[in-house]
DNA sequence: TCAATTTTGTTATTTTTATAACATCTGTTG
DNA sequence: CAACAGATGTTATAAAAATAACAAAATTGA
């Protein structure tokens, strides 16, 4: 029976091997087999069987290990928690929202694990403007040509991988924001929904005012989680996207 | 005799295979040596060959041909022309700056492919708070974890990979800068100190007029250069750094 | 054009990496 | 504690990659 995992302590020795080379290769570009092995003490065939298992952080070119593309892509900006959860959730999730989208409008995105999927799901023939405020998804964008990138300036915090202004905002009031598709750490009936700083509140709920269109994207996680910032109640939404689709919100 | 080299015409057919090459591989992650052997119509040989000319572009990993880990960094906001002109010029300019620095200090650094190199050249020891609005300029102060990272946000622009305020900026307000470093496309004794846009200029203005210190850095290469956009005079700076060393500006 | 030089290709050889099969160890469960 | 499953190590073998040495071709400059 495996045991419950505890935060930050891996479950298995597999596990923790997996977390040490990760670091490794992300600070040195690459690890050969033969020094992993010897690193981590253990015979390098283990070190090859650990890579078989772990192929979307992991690439194997010819003796040393190197990040994934994707690995490598995210790397600086790998979010403090659960980056990896419920990935299929948040795809379809974004997938949702996809049909939403015209020709030339302008889009909020906002921060997090989710709306990444959003990004890459947008054709690539159909040009729009993002408005964000993550350097994660500022990167995504970035690297569609057919995209226009506005980003939010300010100081940047690492867990969140976002820039937050100084002091309070009137950079939003240039723009006209068609959609603003919002992500949530949690969602509840009565409390709202909620992320993990007021900062963070503050400026969603600026980027909502300012928007015709307002869609919560969030997975089924997130419903039932309560923290502690607040930002809006769910009949603020116009929409609802999660992965079994889009719903109009509830009215209040 | 090296003929003399036109614009985007390689001078010669191996530097014709390595653009190609650079093309594919940020592209694709990487290429295995067999697939560019056969992609360019050589052998496997003239491959191995060429790699071993430009080991600053590129690394053999077991027969794959991946970029250098250098290379992977700035590959996203490479910019426009002539990113490598100069490098050794560029970094002994900005090694001349490195002795102002103060722990707890507030940084401006302007955009370019000069200043990539000063926020290399600060001790890892030191706590300071870099302002920027460029993003290969923050992307590099991310991956410092003694540096604050402040960004100012805007509109983005992919020759300079920089963000430009939608409207005039009050964003810098909010900052007390003790040294702004300035890069220029250009330096002229009577003309001034040129940039390439209007826009960029203004930005340019703000800081240096928000900062206690001002220092020019600026290889040779860019002196006697006239751009369209002027933003100050040579006795507007404090200092000027070039690879010949840190200089007190000319007065007027 | 011709000789000199550089670039490229080929082959043989050595070295390194990958895989498979089996042996050994470790920890878990009843 | 014995039996089992899972993880790890070892060895042998196959496959692939790196290198060196030399041959052939292409370019260059007189």
């Amino acid at each position: 029976m495996r045991q419950p995992e505890h935060r930050g302590t891996p479950a298995t020795r597999k596990e923790a091997r997996l977390l040490l080379l990760k670091d490794t290769v992300e600070r040195n570009g690459s690890i050969h087999i033969r020094d992993a092995a010897e690193l981590l003490d253990v015979s390098e065939m283990t070190i090859r069987r650990d890579m078989r298992e772990a192929p979307e952080t992991f690439q194997f070119l010819g003796g040393h290990i190197v990040l994934s593309q994707e690995a490598q892509r995210r790397a600086p900006y790998e979010l403090a928690q659960a980056a990896e959860l419920n990935e299929a959730a948040k795809r379809a999730a974004c997938a949702a929202c996809v049909p939403l989208l015209m020709p030339e409008e302008t889009l909020f995105v906002d921060c997090g694990t989710t709306l990444p999927h959003l990004i890459d799901l947008i054709p690539d023939d159909m040009e729009l403007t993002i408005i964000c405020y993550a350097l994660n998804i500022a990167d995504m964008v970035v690297r569609k040509p057919n995209l226009q990138l506005v980003l939010l300036g300010g100081v940047y915090h690492a867990p969140t991988a976002s820039f937050y202004p100084a002091q309070d905002d009137a950079t939003l009031d240039a723009y006209a924001i068609n959609h603003a598709f919002m992500s949530a750490a949690g969602v509840e009936e009565s409390l709202g929904v909620t992320c993990t700083t007021f900062r963070e509140a503050g400026l969603k709920q600026t980027a909502m005012a300012r928007a015709q269109n307002r869609i919560l994207v969030a997975d089924q996680s997130k419903f039932g989680v309560v923290n502690p910032a607040s930002f809006a109640r769910l009949s603020d939404f116009d929409r609802i996207a999660t992965e079994a689709g889009l719903q109009p919100a509830p009215a209040d």
